[in-house]
RNA sequence: GGCGGCAUAGCCAAGUGGCCUAAGGCGCUUGAUUGCAAAUCAAGUAUUCUCCAGUUCGAAUCUGGAUGCCGCCUCCA
């Protein structure tokens, strides 16, 4: 499976190749806990996901690291603004601490609805300040930043490729600039590494003064480095990080180590709501709680989000994600339809050199997901095959096939049910499906139905065909 | 003011020069099956890819312009 992954920095697909064989190492942005992601949010976190899998199956081992944001990150301007957090925290009347708790352990709750994998580390900013500091005396011996009172900023100009991710350029971002410069700043891009202020409520004494925190962007080259190493495979976010957030990033560590980052950079598109932007004063800045609350999974949603590609802009309407969750209960019945007909044993024992349909799908469906991870591709080469099993031509061999191409494909969606445990034995559900037969020959309709509810509450599923009663666990 | 992206049927969405008289899903319509229901099967559902002008033997796919939407230049997936 040799995989072609798009490149942020190259703007170019690009052949996969690790730094060290068999092994890859990513870091994601990862969430800043001051409140409950959105599903907006949600998306770079399944992408994340996706990605590990798919390199999982292209037979890589990954060591994967996602960050939690806990401190630093201005609400407005970028030299006076109060930390999100600390806001939070005022709002709510709570120390800020006590909101990182509360909003990692959503977090991580919504994340294993989603069906998301555990990174390998979780490493959170107020942690690391250490190795923030460290960095950023090195960076100040270098001579790529400067101090001013107890502020510490980077110096753009030190560093010559600044830009080339995003592709801005110096001249012009000065010029373009927003917001009144600070008077601190040599240049107006110029950022914080280290901030200084008394009435900061998370803040800490360093070699730079008594009151300081960390710089927005210090903290993901400081632990990426610890937990990666200096110089790392893939690096992902959403689009809105590209500048500055990764920019900073690459010039702080090249800057620092003398050397290159990360060879690939991801970033996923936004998702949008009825063809608009999403955002919390337009309301529909919707979380799990509200999709469950229109009676839709994470599942569902995680569902919803294969069907487009990372790197297009994603509409989500209620439409959509009534669509999505049909498509995924079609595709979670068939898989227990085969079960019926089959098992997993005999579904590893497939060895995919039949040429069937079922071998041509899962070409496609592979090849799909190395060209760029095209999951809405790799999904269409899927039903079609429902579709022929269900027409109930089908051997033996091609039932296992079409089983072990779902699985595998769950391998790398993860978007099937668990299948519920019966209490009912195979005799048993057949005795029941006879004596519901024999009931329906008197015309006793009421104790026919009596006895497909019967079933129906322990998990199975009738269907009346022309060639008799077919059942099915769900 | 600068940088980047998107625009395909009722909805979601692949495809990015000829195999496209446009994949797949959802929905909808009609027929079959059925005690009922569900499920399933069959047929149909964009002569066309936001609009205009070009390039080309040939464009949804390339170029220019217009319009709309999204992201970044302030934390944000």
């Amino acid at each position: 499976m040799d995989l072609h992954l798009y490149n942020t920095y190259s703007r170019k697909k690009e052949a996969f190749q690790p730094i060290e064989d068999g092994v890859v190492r990513m870091y994601h942005c990862g969430p800043t806990v001051y409140q409950r992601p959105h599903i907006g949010n949600y998306r770079a976190f399944v992408f994340a996901d996706l990605l590990r899998r798919v390199l999982e199956i292209a037979g890589y081992e990954v060591i994967q690291v996602m960050n939690l944001t806990d401190v630093g990150h201005l609400q407005d301007d970028a030299d006076q603004g109060e930390d999100k957090l600390e806001a939070q925290a005022r709002k709510e009347q709570v120390d800020p601490w006590q909101i990182v708790a509360k909003v990692s352990a959503q977090f991580f709750a919504d994340l294993e609805a989603l069906g998301v994998q555990p990174a390998h580390h979780y490493p959170r900013a107020t942690d690391h300040i250490e190795e923030m500091v460290e960095m950023i005396q090195l960076l100040l011996e270098k001579g790529h930043a400067y101090q001013v009172g107890e502020n510490i900023y980077f110096d753009v100009h030190s560093f010559p490729h600044y830009g080339k991710l995003s592709g801005n350029r110096l001249d012009e971002l000065e010029a373009g600039a927003r917001l009144a410069i600070n008077p601190e700043k040599k240049h107006p891009a110029d950022f914080a590494l280290w901030k200084s202020d008394a009435k900061h409520l998370m803040k800490w004494e360093t070699v730079f003064g008594p009151h300081g925190y960390p710089g927005w962007h210090i903290e993901c080259s400081a632990m990426a480095r610890k937990y990666l190493g200096e110089h790392f495979d893939i690096h992902t976010g959403g689009e809105d990080n590209v500048f500055p957030h990764h920019e900073c990033e690459i010039a702080q560590s090249c800057s620092a180590w003398d050397g290159p980052f990360v060879n690939l950079w991801m970033h996923t598109k936004f998702l949008q709501v009825d063809g608009g932007k999403m955002g919390k004063s337009l309301g529909n800045a919707y979380s799990l709680d509200d999709l469950a609350a229109r009676g839709f999974s994470a599942l569902d949603f995680r569902f919803l989000l294969l069907r487009g590609h990372y790197r297009s802009p994603l509409n989500f309407t209620w439409e959509a994600m009534q669509g999505a969750q049909e498509a995924r209960k079609n595709l979670n019945d068939w898989r227990n339809r085969l079960l019926a007909v089959t098992d997993e044993k005999q579904a590893q024992a497939v060895d995919w050199r039949s040429g069937s349909a079922i071998c041509q799908a899962r070409k496609t469906f592979l090849a799909a997901l190395a060209d760029d991870l095209n999951t809405p591709e790799a999904l269409a080469a899927l039903f079609p095959l429902r579709n022929a099993f269900l027409q109930g031509h089908w051997s033996g061999a091609e039932n296992a096939e079409a089983l072990a191409l779902l699985l595998q494909a769950n391998q790398v969606f993860a978007f099937l049910q668990q299948q519920e445990s019966s209490t009912l034995s195979d005799e048993e559900v057949e005795a029941l499906i006879a004596a519901r037969g024999e009931a329906r020959l008197a015309k006793d309709f009421a104790r026919a139905d009596a006895l497909r509810d019967e079933l129906s509450a322990a998990g199975i599923i009738l269907e009346d065909t022309a060639e008799g009663v077919q059942w099915f666990r769900s």
